[in-house]
DNA sequence: CTGAAAGCGCTAACAC
DNA sequence: GTGTTAGCGCTTTCAG
């Protein structure tokens, strides 16, 4: 003849007490409430007997708050992302956080629906790999008073916190690199976009090209392309006239498409081509020859991209003085770069 | 001047009609209500005017519905189950629902904890990769209403809607196929693992062995085993006295362990060893040379468990009736398993 | 068509 | 320490 227990108010009427008490003890102000401790566990014990949870929406919807963060990733199938994510998510865990994440495509409209949707579920807070266009949404959310912090990337011109690579340094040392190996004429195949890390890592190849008074050849892929017809304009640009004896590619994806276009013409690595591939993939070890590749110190990234945002959610306030953090990157010099 | 809308009352009040009337039209039930279509479309006009975003919690709150779903892999960065997520995510949207996904490492006290995160978020049905032991919340879930689907693996004893692969004939045909190719002493690479996936892939492994009258040789790595480790058991498990010729890998993390493994040990694929890795990876087309392996229906299989969950949320009937579907994989033959 | 009203479960100000 | 109470924003029944 036991009732169903699962509202606050069942408890309080099961033990005779009042439901401000159960409320407070439920959320830790219990102490400042100056409540018995005898009472206290009395009623934890019971709540834990009866195995009663507490009905977040309502909670939240009273509170305004719900202890999510938001997590906006290109894509969650790359492992840059998914190792972003799931380091986030431990970290976000241990501090009472939940976390949930979308993969954007780099797609402004899904973007904004998604933070939208997160909107809706009065998610706290933002952490967000910014896709193109999207400045306004961001600004719209700290205008709401809701932390953001951005990662991989930055958007210029709006003050947002940010936590990103120097990929501008690391393919000017990639570039470094295969030039002392003996190569001359070193391609870059990128990406066509206009996203700051992109335009950072196409930079560095530039300056570093341009100081060693090399000739430039860059090929740009679009990102919504399929592979197959990527891997040919890769191929194509490979094979041409301009003969190149090298070449870096600005992602992994992009890394692996070359490697199968590289195969389709095939070129050997290192011999004909040297190789160097901004961000690691499972692959690029085990490639044969094993992959030269750009080390992203990505539990560094987490770990600040996280504790900024907790910080921001600690403290309300005003966000004007915002962050930009730049974290180095390390070449793994593997076999494919290594021209003797 | 304009006041802040934000609320269906403020709606009302605006347009000088009934909260009641703004509600029905919200919800798509002007039609049935008999409201002029002169006023919806004003109404309607209106909310899309002043931004109106109707609060999802306050109606979750009330009508005990979310209108998600709750997806639970075993681990997100594995391509298998990002691909699985994202057909499922796209799928579920076009029909009005929203996806939330989690990784459960296999873990079944982690699983507990998210599947009760999804509980408390009113998450009206799940489709899970369960891990072992998870047989009580899953039917606690189904007690209490909830549609669930499992995936890629189903759970004996309980009777729950499953969509997963035909394993053990893949394995078998896999055995097959190295037997034809002249190998002999044919090696097994699994998790030592509960799970039914698993325990089906090397069932198909040990019929054929047997029907071929061949000795067996198994090696079981542990889930949780650091990756380093488990490749020094590969590495042993492959240069030991039995003198394997081939081995079949029941994983895709598990193939690229042993890839790592084998070449370690300096061996050549096909010629010491041939390969054959169950499920897909980018790395075993590219791999040189190539790898044989298990191609599993993704597509389909994303397709069978939304279409089954959504048709048990329809129609909230009594689960009684559950379907284990079982989809057959192929077998996609490259070079790590040609002798000649 | 509309208005009133009863909650969904919880928080927290206020009074005692 | 505790009880009362006013909502958070929405749905939906019931009575016009």
């Amino acid at each position: 003849m036991k009732k169903k227990v699962s509202t606050i108010v069942d408890i309080a009427k099961q033990l005779n007490i009042s439901i401000t008490t159960v409320s407070f003890i439920l959320n830790g102000k219990a102490r400042e409430k100056r409540i018995s401790e005898e009472l206290i566990q009395k009623v934890l014990k019971f709540i834990d007997e009866v195995g009663y949870r507490p009905n977040v929406l309502a909670r939240s919807l009273r509170t305004g708050r719900s202890n999510i963060i938001g997590l906006l990733v290109e894509d969650i199938s790359n492992p840059f992302f998914a190792t972003v994510a799931r380091l986030i998510e431990d970290k976000a865990y241990a501090k009472g956080y939940k976390i949930i994440y979308s993969s954007t495509d780099n797609d402004a409209l899904k973007t904004r629906e998604l933070i939208s949707l997160y909107h809706d579920r009065q998610v706290d807070g933002y952490i967000i790999a910014p896709p193109a266009n999207i400045e306004d949404a961001i600004i719209d959310l700290k205008n709401e008073g809701k932390p953001v912090v951005l990662f991989d990337r930055t958007l210029e011109n709006i003050s947002v916190d940010s936590v990103s690579i120097d990929g501008e340094k690391s393919t000017y040392n990639s570039v470094v690199h295969l030039v002392k190996q003996g190569y001359k004429r070193i391609g870059f195949v990128t990406l066509d976009s206009q996203q700051s890390q992109m335009l950072n890592r196409l930079l560095g190849y530039q300056k570093a090209i341009s100081d060693f008074g090399y000739e430039s050849f860059i090929k740009s892929c679009q990102y919504h392309d399929t592979s197959g017809h990527c891997i040919n304009e890769i191929a194509a640009f490979c094979r041409n006239d301009s003969k190149l004896d090298a070449v870096i590619f600005s992602t992994n994806y992009l890394g692996i498409r070359g490697l199968k276009a590289i195969r389709s013409e095939g070129l050997s690595i290192p011999g004909d081509l040297g190789v160097i591939v901004f961000d690691q993939h499972d692959l690029f070890d085990l490639h044969t020859p094993s992959i030269t590749s750009v080390v992203q110190p990505i539990e560094d990234l987490a770990e600040q991209a996280i504790s900024i945002l907790l910080k921001r959610l600690d403290v309300k306030s005003v966000q004007d003085d915002c962050k930009a953090i730049v974290l180095p990157a390390t070449l793994n010099v593997r076999q494919s770069s290594k021209k003797n």
